[in-house]
DNA sequence: GGAGAAGTGGGGGGAAGTGGGTGAATCGAT
DNA sequence: ATCGATTCACCCACTTCCCCCCACTTCTCC
């Protein structure tokens, strides 16, 4: 399972072509093949995974959800509708979707951020990032789960 | 296990490099292979683990976050976005991101203060660490914590 | 006082990101 | 069915930044 972190910006061409970090491509299994699966993440941003871990999700899926619930299938059907295939080009760049990217609020010719969270990578728009984190810095985030969830004297 | 003490004052260049002193890289494992993770620490500081410590305290992560609980998410997302591995070059430096040195009040051509605490490396403007310590004393801190545990007569 | 290590400063090669162009394939229309 | 237009994929080229190596100074420990 690869161990995605850290962030970094790309823009994105008139093509509606990005260029996936280095950083981000290094962490790649060789399984993935140089595929990744793009689908709409939770919070208006696009999830980024790696071929062979979205196998792993798609498996989570089938096992979880239960098509005869309306809600399950409604839900499986707003996330499928828009998961998106994608092999890197030569110089490491996928083609996002329209539809994706009025969804995560991205355009043509505009930067995309690059925020890789464990096993998946976040494509944000830079400015639904800054309000985002206008909320809450990391050490008050970081106080509040603390309080859930002792982490020991690890961190 | 490493185990981090004392502390040192190296200087930011003007490339947002730095010297990790001595002192400290003597006590990394063979198996960090002079490699290092910096993340925002919970009092604007930054954090340096050496990699192999990293991957237990992302462990942890994996283990005790989930990404279905949007907080989760956001304090996962906050914490890993400025998370920045880094190799020691031959000098024994490290590249600061400039995120990283706002966060923590750092800038190129100033001063950087490690302070080794066991299993991390902290490591501070020395402006702030001056308005932090001003507030207590080593002492009354001590008390403070013996007061909820008994740290035997070891301490 | 000398030798070696530790910390600081600078420069060149290569990779990463960005932009553009051409050929093949698909779709639509006549 | 053929032709045309549009789109997509692959390839090539350029620029910028970063990484790696080399050189110097200072401090420390014999």
């Amino acid at each position: 399972m690869p161990r995605f972190k850290g962030q970094d910006e790309c823009k994105i061409d008139d093509k509606g072509r990005v260029a996936v970090p280095s950083k981000m491509r290094s962490v790649f299994n060789p399984e993935a093949h140089n595929t990744v699966v793009l689908v709409p993440g939770p919070d208006s941003h696009i999830r980024l995974y790696p071929a062979d871990t979205w196998e792993e999700v798609e498996a989570g899926l089938v096992e979880k959800m239960n098509t005869s619930n309306p809600k399950h299938r409604r839900t499986l059907r707003s996330i499928l509708r828009f998961a998106d295939e994608q092999t890197l080009d030569s110089q490491g760049r996928i083609r996002v979707s329209n539809d994706l990217m009025n969804y995560a609020g991205l355009s043509t010719s505009s930067p995309a951020l690059f925020i890789g969270v464990l096993n998946y990578v976040e494509i944000w728009s830079p400015d639904h990032m800054t309000e985002e984190e206008a909320i809450e810095s990391p050490a008050d985030l970081y106080n509040e789960v603390a309080a859930d969830f002792d982490m020991g004297s690890l961190f």
